[in-house]
DNA sequence: ACCCGGTCGTATCCGGCGATACAGCGCGCC
DNA sequence: GGCGCGCTGTATCGCCGGATACGACCGGGT
């Protein structure tokens, strides 16, 4: 029952070893637990490569409630949504264990683009999966239905992070319910009321506190 | 009252200046009214910068609902998520009016890219402010509040397309209720009522046609 | 004039989610 | 060991949005 490693979010290697590739170039920073990267409504024009670590990215709405967008964790890049359109930031990053990242500046990005045109593919291929991410979490967002919303961010994590078992895929993720309430828009009880629904229908199994998603269940 | 204008996304003038620019170097293509740009679950590495027109952009979940993402009118990028990406198409984009468009082509992007280094940026900056535009409409949506999700879309139909006027900014754009309705995630019954409310306090007003958000709601 | 399709307004009913409260439980810490 | 904290499981209740139905209005077409 390991607390850690409760990343929701990571690229694929080829593009991770890209963004590695530009270390010693741009600037190596180190975040204690409970530091931020960045802070909503402040420009900047910094964007963070992840290599090890968690970060917290969310949203904190008008009402002061907080909408958890993703938990960054190593080969994770997060900020260079507000780092190129130059508007304020709209989500804040915080660091929840000592994190190391590397920072790109968009303002020096350019000549980096130009010494390694690769680059910026690499980048717009990363900011398309975002995008599909994001627009997928919204088709199922729209719906009222926490059993649909629920198994939405259940099946990404499995894409993202489970492994093959017996039963299903074993997602090695552990998020409490009240994470999982705050990622999907509903109440900490209506997540285990819905869970525990999954599980009588077989679509859903918890193994010394892991979950398992069934195969069939898995899109 | 013209039914025509109902787009709801466009982008900044400098950006599409850009890729105005490529006019002649990719491939002009006309769209019927009705005729699809791309659909749902197929792949394929095309983009369209839309010229005239109108375009629908969905997503059709699996009970058959369709999820309106935004309506692009001229001067609007769409098809760019999945382009680059690789994987199957998430949504499906439609003419809803005779359209022309610029057809772009991942494939040979980087020989487009390495001719004018801008490119990238600029499509990199585009990106992220529909990464931003979803990231807002996300924070709006897991609220199940009807006000909450609709305000969110005037507001930003307000800064996209609204001209200044006495009792607040008015939204060129006319949308029906069941639009709205297919956009925020709720019913057609719920849209009207939660404009009437609105309109009850003072947030909100009609004139000819056209809507009008009282400028202390307009963010 | 007539019909018709699309849109907006409104009423009723039902189901289910949010809020709240509380009980069991595992784990870590003093 | 004992205590306390955070997480999970349930119960009750009130409220509100979805489904459905129906009527008014407007514009276009024949």
């Amino acid at each position: 029952m390991t607390k850690k490693a409760t990343a929701t979010w990571r690229m694929t290697d080829a593009l991770a070893a890209k963004l590695v590739s530009f270390e010693g170039k741009v600037r190596a920073r180190r975040f204690a637990e409970g530091e931020q990267l960045y802070r909503q409504d402040e420009i900047n024009t910094c964007f963070y490569f992840i290599k090890s670590g968690l970060v917290q990215v969310s949203i904190f709405r008008r009402d002061g409630t907080e909408v958890v967008l993703e938990n960054m964790g190593p080969n994770a890049l997060c900020g260079e949504g507000s780092a190129f359109d130059g508007l304020p930031r709209f989500s804040t990053a915080v660091a929840v264990e000592p994190t190391e990242a590397l920072e790109f500046d968009t303002a020096r990005i350019e000549s980096l683009m130009r010494a390694d045109p690769e680059l910026a593919l690499a980048m717009l291929r990363l900011t398309s999966l975002k995008q599909r991410i994001l627009a997928l979490r919204l088709e199922h967002l729209v719906s009222n239905d926490p059993e649909d919303r629920i198994l939405e961010l259940l099946r990404r994590l499995s894409q993202m992070f489970a492994i093959d078992h017996e039963r299903g895929r074993k997602i090695i993720t552990h998020l409490t319910h009240e994470q999982i309430a705050s990622m999907t828009g509903t109440s900490r009880v209506t997540v285990t009321r819905t869970m525990g629904r999954l599980r009588e229908k077989g679509m859903l199994f918890i193994e010394d506190g892991f979950t398992i998603l069934a195969n069939e269940v898995d899109s």
